[in-house]
DNA sequence: AATTAAGTTCCAAATAATGGAATAACCACA
DNA sequence: TGTGGTTATTCCATTATTTGGAACTTAATT
């Protein structure tokens, strides 16, 4: 269940990054230097192997003086490091504000105990996603008996379209909301079965959004499906959802058809508990 | 093993905030536009709670203009986020950006196997730190049976002076790095074993270097002790250590001293392989 | 309705970022 | 040890962004 790697392969022309099929449109969103400082993070952030000065020149094509300067800024911030070999990583300061993001969320907080019951009563891996922008944001995971590498999950974007809590997230989206997210959806073509259009898309997302529940097909990658319902705030400015996902050998359609219950009822008592403890008014 | 909490309470001034004992230099360092925004991020990821804009505002003395500009931005790019009720929170962005900085991290995957063995040969948690400025950052936590929550600790940032591994780390610094780092430093009495002058830590970290391990006497959390040992790179570019932990009632001195020899045992090891893997020369 | 507090917008002045070009360090090979 | 090619770093006049005081809007309180 690594999510990039094998997967990623076959991606396009910059074969070094590793692209999600959204996000990295900075462009539009007028954020001054800020903005630019954090496209160059997220693109070494996003990178399979440290980069070097040059990988990054061409990668942008920023002039040398002025990447040099932001990436020096970025480092002396530990934010970036710069290795013996003249090579930029991500830094472990990230680690540090990361910790904290994690360790308060609400939401999180809230769902671990439903997401538990659901691992035991399934026995498969279960997770929790919020939708950020067109991504969906891993936010917990609770998985089989062997010591779990949380991070290795836990903390990656992975695109909307082409995952089951992300397709369970689109569904409750107003048509207003999703109106301004499908244009700016960059389809990849994960599998044979990934969705590469937007009109296809909208179609499931309209029979998601009536039965209540999402199918990943081994869309995002081969050979793994699960079944996803979608959380979301009255007012819908908070949207997310928890899936249970497996091997295909192991998880039969029919098989996961049963599960759209559980996995209903999971998402049903934490958005209750979330009114409760969030106010219901949002 | 909770490391904030209780033991912040009797800190100083600003009680919303969780002073490590360190860090918050970011003064001296010209990182232009970066450093402030740096600072912001810092600030409202280690407060307790989501703070309001004037809370943040009178813990900046920054005019308001300024700070609101700085705050839209970092909550634009998903840095921050801004909740319905006006409070500024750490955002999931960081999530992804962290996320990817421990997945490719080469020191923890040298040593994730190694943590493994002096965790079956111990029984005891076994974590995998590095020194970063004065904090200690951890990276790795293998520990009991239940399935572990990783974020909780891995990603924190803790002050070197009163961790096992932060005083290992210290012990093999040269002794220019040394000068560097000492007047630097802000003692925090976490308990009544911490030490709080330079003058008692440096005492200690002659015997530590002489030893080759070091002792967390109950320093940074009552009840809690553990047994560390250094790793390093030849030219000390790079240092971290590793560490058995565990509550006193179970952990006797006598057994951390016996405990010394896995414990140095397994730095060498992951040294070793350090060596091999990243080049010698450094 | 009046009053205070909290948050947002505006714009001339101060400051920091930009980017082209020159310089310096590095590396491989003879 | 020198030489050519590559890569990284520094410099600085120009340009664009940030700054911060003040005015303004909105929300909460009496």
């Amino acid at each position: 269940m690594n999510s990039s790697g094998d997967s990623m392969a076959q991606a396009d022309d910059e074969s070094l990054l590793c692209d999600t099929g959204a996000s990295r449109d900075t462009s539009t969103r007028d954020t001054g230097t800020l903005g630019k400082l954090v496209m160059l993070l997220d693109l070494v952030t996003h990178a399979d192997a440290p980069l070097r000065f040059t990988d990054i020149l061409a990668l942008t094509n920023q002039p040398r003086g002025t990447l040099h300067r932001q990436l020096g800024h970025l480092v002396a911030e530990g934010l970036l490091e710069l290795d013996a070999e003249g090579r930029y990583a991500p830094g472990l300061r990230l680690l540090d504000f990361a910790s904290r993001s994690w360790a308060r969320n609400e939401f999180r907080l809230i769902a671990a105990p439903h997401l538990a019951s659901l691992h035991r009563e399934t026995g498969e891996t279960v997770h929790l996603g919020v939708l950020r922008g067109s991504s969906i944001i891993y936010l917990d995971k609770v998985e089989g008996h062997q010591p779990v590498r949380m991070y290795s999950q836990i903390g990656n974007a992975s695109p909307c379209y082409c995952t089951g809590v992300g397709k369970a997230a689109l569904s409750v989206l107003s048509s207003v909301q999703l109106d301004e997210l499908l244009p700016g959806l960059h389809f990849n073509r994960f599998t044979s079965a990934t969705h590469v259009s937007a009109e296809s898309l909208l179609m499931e997302i309209g029979e998601i959004a009536a039965a209540g529940h999402a199918f990943d097909r081994e869309e995002h990658e081969a050979g793994i499906r699960c079944v996803a319902a979608p959380i979301w705030s009255d007012d819908r400015s908070f949207i997310g959802g928890v899936s249970v996902t497996g091997p295909a050998y192991r998880l039969s359609m029919e098989l996961l058809q049963e599960w759209t219950i559980p996995v209903q009822v999971t998402a049903r008592k934490i958005m209750d508990e979330m009114r409760v403890r969030l106010g219901p008014r949002r």
